[in-house]
DNA sequence: AGAAATTTGTCCGTATGTATC
DNA sequence: AGATACATACGGACAAATTTC
């Protein structure tokens, strides 16, 4: 039989579907996914393309899987802190900045300042102090 | 024929192979590799297995594959910067913190510094600053 | 413009090795 | 020791993108 694949690679949707029950807490973290075999008569698919499809989970950090054992999902799930708001502006160097960066007071320096926001709340502030025109 | 795979597997014994030629300029930045085919012949061994080690390059970032043309040495070798001295301390909210954090003046922030050095110079500055005891 | 050759992408089925329970 | 599960490897087939003629 052909095996054509429109759209979306077999791997990825089958992936996909996994992440899908570990986000609904289909599948809780920390608990054994079900195993290759089982997978592939679900999914009626070959060995491979189910181990494909939890190699790419395994990149994204979804899943570990451990030799012997089974795959997991993960227990960490990396919360997104979101975007920010970022800026950029020219300054001159103050004493603090001219004796750290070795440069004389009043160099042009790239100062670029962002606020990391969590529950919609500052939380905290990053600031990069770089000597302009430098590279 | 049986395969097995003592110490290191084969896929892993190849991706190395082919990383030390980038390195040694054998394949230049930018220039195209053997076809996977080519590389089937040379090592004596299944499309499958040098698939495997060209997709562990792909995941370092030593290579760049393209449907239908072939696989590059990587244009980019990120250079290490190495490692910096970082400091803490905790000082007061001056006005522009407290206004950027919303907190009152005069409040415990922790502050961050790091200096980036780059060739043996100081190169950037880093500093971050956040509340204490959040979280 | 079009056909053929080349190269990577996907999928299947099978076999064997290794680790864990 | 046996059962289960993941790891590695092989070979074949077809699809899709690119290049070449």
């Amino acid at each position: 039989m052909p095996t054509p694949h429109y759209g979306q690679p077999r791997y990825r949707a089958i992936a996909d579907e996994i992440k899908r029950r570990i986000e609904n807490g289909v599948i809780s973290p920390g608990a054994l996914l079900p195993a290759e075999s089982a997978l592939t008569t679900e999914f009626r698919t070959s060995r491979g393309t189910v181990r494909h499809a939890i190699a790419t989970l395994r990149e994204e950090g979804a899943v570990v899987t451990e030799h012997g054992r089974g795959t997991y999902a993960a227990m960490t799930n990396s919360k997104d802190l979101g975007t920010t708001n970022a800026r950029g502006r020219i300054i001159s160097a103050d004493a603090a900045i001219s004796n750290l960066l070795g440069v004389d007071l009043g160099t042009p320096i790239v100062e670029h300042e962002s606020v990391i926001e969590r529950d919609e709340k500052p939380w905290a502030i990053v600031r990069v102090y770089k000597v302009e025109a430098t590279d």
